[in-house]
DNA sequence: GTATGCACTTACTTTTCGTTAGTGCCACCC
DNA sequence: GGGTGGCACTAACGAAAAGTAAGTGCATAC
């Protein structure tokens, strides 16, 4: 941020007011990386401080490594999640968040325990709603 | 959430205490469909009041008719949203939060408004990763 | 010296998604 | 009054994404 972008950068669809709701904005972009298929997880699972690639792996149940490996690095590549290599002797990888990932995890993990919370009441939803199909 | 559920009726993987790390938890569903491709965009775009399916389709930008009906289906079925046919001349469906549905929709909003206000950062971040896998 | 863990990548299959077209009904336009 | 368009979907098909399995090179543990 401490250099400005020319205007002539600026291309029709890039709006000067983020909005989500916009397909080709950059939000939207961040917001499909963080919420996608296992962004959520990968985000949340990085909350505690730095973690290694098949910690993460073992904690996030039934993720992929070819998945994990793909999410961690477009979340690194938006800035949301920082990867580093220490050099030990066998070296290894850690991952932690940025001061974006540490927010964007603390809204999501408000979001997971309203989800948590809601269990039962979804249960009870479902079976209502599959009742009402079959019949 | 009246009538209790007979014990016999919580298989195995179904924990008592919801986990969405957990791979078979409902609460994983639940964050599947609310995070899922269009369920982020489709619940805060409930947000204000009810809302008829193709001004919905109008808002979010790039959802097809297939997805959206697809998305919605799912998250009545979760008890997030409500479908109601309004028995007007023509008649005419709306869809609404539930109270679930309204908890989800303002953590959701507050994440978004951390996104949105990301951009720029998010945007120098991706430039910085292209150069360096470039070079 | 065999097995396992680490952090990935590659090739192949399956699932999901996007695109297009079609449905029946109604309102609006000229 | 005949054409156009909106409404709220569903179905069929090709394209893109995700899942599965195996391979990589190095290092430690047994």
């Amino acid at each position: 941020m401490t250099d400005a972008r020319p205007l002539e950068d600026f291309g029709p669809t890039d709006a000067m007011v983020a909005d989500v709701f916009q397909r080709d904005c950059t939000s939207r972009q961040l917001l499909e990386a963080v919420t996608g298929r296992w962004g959520v997880l990968t985000v949340v699972g990085l909350r505690d401080g730095a973690v290694r690639f098949n910690a993460l792996r073992r904690r996030i149940d039934g993720v992929s490594e070819k998945m994990l490996a793909q999410t961690l690095q477009t979340l690194e590549r938006d800035g949301v999640v920082v990867r580093e290599v220490r050099a030990t002797i066998p070296p290894h990888v850690e991952y932690s968040l940025t001061a974006l990932g540490r927010r964007v995890a603390d809204d999501l993990t408000r979001l997971i325990d309203v989800l948590e919370g809601a269990t039962v009441e979804v249960a009870a939803s479902q079976r209502a709603y599959d009742a009402r199909r079959d019949a």
